[in-house]
DNA sequence: GGGCTACCATGACGAGTGTCATGAAGGAGG
DNA sequence: CCTCCTTCATGACACTCGTCATGGTAGCCC
């Protein structure tokens, strides 16, 4: 519950790149968000604001990672449309609870940093890898044949964030469901019956 | 082929967006790039930063409106798989041909200013929403019964948006390939032949 | 107690930002 | 010629930014 001011400074930095992007999120910022001290800066992050950014896209993408895992083991009758359904659903309860201000970290430093930061653009890539890796194997368990899992997972995941951008800027949550809709008979359909690790014996 | 000083630096603020973002870009940034005084800045553009970026978005959207038109209109025996093969393709043609520097300029702007500038946002959801319109009118040519279009119009889009970003963080046209090709047969399935407007008569 | 380390506080520096005020060319029309 | 208007030039203002230097406090270990 009560973390370390040193998390609490990543996790700040993660919502503040959320709403902001990382160019206009500024240090002082960060610190402000988090209730910590600004000296704290320089001693938990020497590498300055790429550390301190390449952290936050590392957290996030460890926790878009956990999420996939925590929606998946909620499902019931479990299929890849639904586990779309379900991730979608998350970014379409925050959209509406609490509005269109806040998109993915992910996103937005690849937007803003891939350019300039060769370290920054690499963190993302590996936050991509660690969140794909876990959703691919997830869809093996569905029953997707390991050959297609892989493909599966980059369109899901290329597809939740575009529509996540759509939503934006719109401010209309309907991108996200479009998506899902249409996706959800082909990420069906990828279903090998027989080798389905199913809940219930066969 | 020579443009005004007008049409240049609004060019060159969506080119610099595109690689840069809208914070990091300066109005400075803007004008040198486009080899126009500084002085231009404030009588072409009284409204300030939010106006050049807005007419930069709203430039970008109208380029790649124009875009899909002109991609769908050299398409042989066109379908809806193919159109989406050949938007993702000028994407991987510019990737590997140029670098990942550049990414789009309306997911760079509805990333930094999506929760800060009002403004900001209804021009990239205006953009969009001029890219949409003609992409599913194309499907519906192709033969997508007008239920489904603008649907499937949002799914490509999304699906491109995201494909992007991911290749981008990956250093790596691979998430472009493979979108392609696992929504190919989704969107050739939405056909309907009847309907089709073919090209050479019944 | 002395010393060491972890943590925090604060002020300064140089560079960058968007914006504005002021002024100067340069051609069109009276 | 003189005026008007578009276009451009330049310097200044009031910031904010990331970073660093310096110093202070607190606690633990020998």
């Amino acid at each position: 519950m009560t973390r370390t001011p040193r998390e609490r400074i990543v996790l700040s930095a993660a919502q503040l790149v959320r709403i902001q992007g990382v160019g206009a999120t500024g240090m002082r910022d960060v610190v402000a968000h988090a209730e910590a001290p600004r000296g704290s800066l320089q001693h938990y992050f020497p590498g300055g604001k790429d550390q301190l950014i390449a952290e936050a896209v590392a957290w996030a993408g460890g926790y878009a990672a956990r999420r996939v895992a925590r929606v998946a083991a909620k499902l019931e009758d479990p299929t890849p449309g639904k586990l779309f359904a379900a991730m979608a659903a998350q970014w379409r309860d925050e959209f509406t609870a609490t509005g269109f201000d806040a998109g993915c970290p992910l996103v937005a430093t690849v937007a803003d940093a891939a350019a300039t930061s060769e370290s920054l653009r690499d963190a993302v890539g590996k936050a991509f890898e660690g969140w794909q890796r876990p959703l691919a194997e997830t869809l093996e368990q569905f029953g997707v044949p390991s050959a297609r899992s892989a493909s599966l997972a980059v369109l899901m995941l290329s597809t939740l964030e575009g529509a996540i951008v759509l939503a934006r800027a719109h401010q209309d949550v309907a991108p996200l469901d479009t998506v899902v809709e249409e996706l959800r008979p082909l990420l069906d359909g990828a279903v090998d019956r027989r080798r389905r690790r199913a809940s219930t014996v066969d």
